[in-house]
DNA sequence: CTGTGTGCAAACACTTTGCAGGTGT
DNA sequence: ACACCTGCAAAGTGTTTGCACACAG
């Protein structure tokens, strides 16, 4: 699947600002936040146009919008489309996806009615426990 | 428990503020932002105390600090210690706990070490869906 | 050609910080 | 008395918006 062809899934006019930006959220494993995909792109893009494109792939839904415990809001294609966790390592600051681990069907209580979810855990990562600075 | 009696515990000086702001999120069962506590406080109390205070409280384990998806901050006292879900409504925009759910004793992949989380859910609440404003 | 996307600058919202004066212990 | 807390104003970030021009379909 290329970014063109997920423009084109959803009908989206297809500018160079919005194949830049899917294609390098399809390279990155982890979530990125604009400042992260402004510094990233090797074409120059405005901020006001990646905000404005981050928040159309989201209600379109190709992205996944996190927030975390710095404010910022980050993005990630949307792979997984089953609910799960994300993982915010506080040494290099990357934000991934927990997709091994299985949230039990919780039930919520009588009469609520979920639209969506944000579940973060915040730590140290895998790999920056093993290269560990201490 | 009086605030009093929770910022001896902690050996936090008791001044008006602190009080005050103790006062107010020991009163309340939903999570408040900067903003909700300001115009809810009796007396007047400048921005930058309830956020030096709020900082300040979350630091010593008084308060829990979470995040939503409007990117504003909002703090509970902290009355159950164990990890629990919150659940923001959309529709009055309250945030609460859902303590009555039991998130399961999920275990993080080899290497990773959790310090905190933040389980967000979002959606209608049971009031809001009754007296629903159809 | 027409509507949508873009860049730029200005505006916004939330939060933090420096400083001088006030308060708790 | 001294350290810490407060109010005020200014500065910082992250994000949105208005407008004129540019581009995709």
């Amino acid at each position: 699947m290329t970014a063109i062809q997920i423009l084109e899934n959803n009908s989206l006019s297809k500018t160079q600002s919005r194949q830049d930006i899917l294609e390098l959220l399809m390279q990155s494993n982890v979530a990125l936040s604009e400042e992260e995909i402004k510094k990233q792109l090797s074409r120059n893009c405005d901020r006001a146009t990646i905000y404005r494109n981050l928040k159309k792939f989201t209600k379109t839904g190709i992205l996944h919008r996190l927030i975390t415990d710095d404010l910022k809001t980050r993005y990630m294609i949307k792979k997984y489309p089953e609910e799960h966790l994300h993982f915010k390592c506080d040494d290099c600051g990357n934000v991934m996806c927990l997709t091994q681990i299985n949230i039990g069907n919780y039930e919520l209580p009588e009469g609520f009615e979920k639209k969506e979810s944000n579940f973060l855990i915040i730590g140290t990562c895998a790999n920056c426990k093993n290269t560990s600075n201490v």
